[in-house]
DNA sequence: GCTCCAATGTTGGCAGGACCAACACTATCC
DNA sequence: GGATAGTGTTGGTCCTGCCAACATTGGAGC
């Protein structure tokens, strides 16, 4: 009645795409419930495990692009879940730096991704994820800028 | 020095999500060569397998918003790669038809698509990429509409 | 010292994919 | 006939990812 192309299902491409479509939205509504988005957890993350850095370097760190990364800070610090201080080595360059509420923030975002692996990957086992898990990383270690 | 945080790279929503993003990239690039992009590709591979489809019904196969559908076929009709005609039966119903074009188009799509899995699963063996695309194919399982 | 280049922060804009609300119209079921 | 479900369409939103441009600043090379 309803069934999709085969043509489609066939291709990892498509496979891939689509499962990124739920798992968007799995981290999405998770993310609702305590008023973040999927930038501000790069950037927590990143400040968290590497320490205070600039907004070049969390974009480079995270992936996502200078000019997003302005307005993810801009957010975060109006949420007070991190500092943004003026580097008085550098004139332009700005120091963003985690705050004690930002720690806690990612600590509620960590445990809220970890709801969302289980809920995104239900019907597989624990070594079908580990297995999952291996080949991603593997294919995807291929798409990294070196 | 420009490490992704642990904390993303374990996760299988990062893997998946971020694989998602070089797929889409590749896609759009291989699909922009010949002048067409993802939703009308599924269009067209829906009204190859399963025959000539209303707009609804089309959306409900192909996994788009009936709202995009409007737009999308009214590009393949401006390419020639489908005809929109009123269904006699049913006075609001638009019937939508593959063209000769659009079967052309539907194999050049369907070369360009054929490469772009190499491209994407480039450092896995015929064995690894057989068993990732079963595990995809299961998980997503879990999220389709029954 | 001075010039040129690279890096930085910022603004503003764009596109794809997914989605939602609302409306007008039609068919069909009771 | 009247309520209900399905259809096509318009128009708008959001997230993510990008790019161009600009002013400013640090540093490298001469």
């Amino acid at each position: 009645m309803e069934e999709i192309p085969e043509r489609l299902t066939v291709r990892p491409s498509w496979l891939i795409t689509q499962l990124a479509v739920h798992a968007r939205k799995l981290v999405f509504d998770g993310f609702t419930t305590v008023g973040a988005r999927g930038y501000h957890y790069r950037i927590l993350a990143a400040l968290h495990e590497h320490g205070p850095a600039s907004q070049a370097e969390l974009g480079r760190r995270c992936r996502i692009d200078r000019s997003d990364v302005v307005a993810a800070v801009n957010e975060l610090v109006a949420q007070g879940f991190v500092d943004r201080t003026p580097d008085p080595d550098h004139g332009r360059r700005n120091k963003v730096t985690l705050t004690d509420a930002g720690v806690r923030q990612l600590r509620r975002m960590d445990k809220v991704l970890d709801r969302v692996q289980d809920d995104l990957l239900e019907p597989l086992s624990a070594e079908e994820r580990q297995t999952l898990t291996r080949l991603l990383t593997h294919a995807l270690a291929a798409h990294e800028p070196r």
